[in-house]
DNA sequence: TAGTGGTCTAGACCACGAA
DNA sequence: TCGTGGTCTAGACCACTAA
């Protein structure tokens, strides 16, 4: 698609769409769109000018068609299956997300690291190891990696609390992320550090991250849960 | 999208996207598919129907135009986020997904079961109850429950393998679902059930699911995997 | 220069839904 | 019956790529 031109060379279905997307914007669902043979005649386009337009906002998800009836805003669909970071998965529950830094430094990247993260072995990349909090409580423990490559300098500030915030900024969203987990039992040093007392053998959640953006990995992790305080809440698929 | 027709007429853009997928299937990204010009000549129709079909496979992800250069097959596009049945997931593996039902039959819903499938307490649900094996390995004893509206006459004849099979014939294959996910300790008929032997506390993880296909909520199940046989991979995500 | 995809026209007939 | 979206035609000019 000639993206690109859409700037410099208003082309006519892009001038239609975004007249649509206007005037349904915010607009509640179901309510009708103007008929495709109403805009002909409004810009003086043809039909399949006008339908190339709505084609696009039909595979967006504003429009739908209803053959018969009419062109209406569609009622909005179930949100996709997002990578959701720690923090966010915290704020849904409503609770700040907290964490203490134990480590945060570059390394030189071991063979297992540097193909989970697609650089090669002894490449420079950043361990950040944290202790994470929901609503005060301790519930995880996370070793990190990312390329340093990919972000330069964030070892240089005051360390964010969200690493995901961080790469949208910067444009690196995860948009695809692999995920293993397992049950096992509670470590001596991860019982220490989250701060688990009891005397029986403590089930908790390992969970195994390849966060993507596009075809970049951006962040590779593994992360230990306290499963009474933590339960992993999921959405796969593709919204319809 | 006139779906239902497509085996009734054959649609002439319908045909020649058909065409070019059988000429497309298997070929090495890169691969030129046919110009569309050619495809106009080949076919006797205009190409705005040519254009009509090739769009459907850029939008599948089967192709890729390159304006100036012609259209391609695109390199393989990670999946969307799927979500994967037992059987699909063990298939994956590269092993054979077999079951022994412990129960099946239809039972008044009860509070719980009838909110999760978003019917009224006491319609009637079918309950499922299996052990499921992979590769000859016992790994999972799964609780389903659907809708007895959803999928009539399902227990008047062989059980199936896979629900999401028989589900995916009748048009309601799954499009998304909610997880929970907790570890925890197997009890003791659990073990029983998933043959664990140890005298130490086994650690298991507790997934709950709630599947839906667009608004219908077509099964929820509670599962217990045995973590030693069996670990969860997810994708999570948009693919791009 | 020749071929490609991107855009666009000005019509047409059809099946379907609502009145 | 009339308006809707779905399909389809037979052309056209453009920008871009590769030879």
């Amino acid at each position: 698609m000639g993206q690109a031109i859409e700037t410099v060379r208003e082309l006519k279905h892009v001038v239609v769409r975004e007249h649509v997307r206007s005037l349904v914007q915010g607009a509640a669902p179901g309510t009708p769109a103007p008929s495709e043979r109403e805009l002909v005649s409004q810009f003086g386009v043809a039909r399949m000018t006008v339908r190339q337009a709505l084609d696009a906002l039909v595979v967006e998800g504003l429009l739908e068609r209803m053959p018969g009836r009419g062109t209406f805003v569609a009622r909005p669909r179930r949100s996709r299956a997002q990578v959701a970071s720690f923090t966010e998965a915290v704020a849904r529950r409503g609770h700040l997300a907290e964490s203490t830094t134990l480590l945060a430094r570059t390394e030189q990247a071991g063979p297992g690291v540097a193909r989970a993260l697609e650089i090669e072995s002894g490449d420079t990349v950043v361990h950040w190891k944290r202790i994470r909090r929901a609503g005060g409580e301790t519930v995880c423990l996370q070793d990190a990696y990312f390329d340093a490559a990919v972000l330069p300098h964030l070892l240089e500030g005051p360390l964010p609390e969200s690493l995901y915030a961080v790469l949208a900024e910067r444009g690196l969203r995860p948009t695809w992320s692999e995920d293993s987990i397992q049950a096992d039992l509670a470590k001596p040093d991860e019982r220490d550090h989250l701060e688990i007392t009891d005397s029986e053998p403590t089930p908790v959640l390992r969970v195994s991250r390849r966060a993507l953006c596009g075809d970049l990995v951006v962040e590779v992790s593994r992360a230990v849960y306290r499963t009474d305080r933590f339960t992993l809440h999921l959405q796969l698929g593709t919204g319809r």
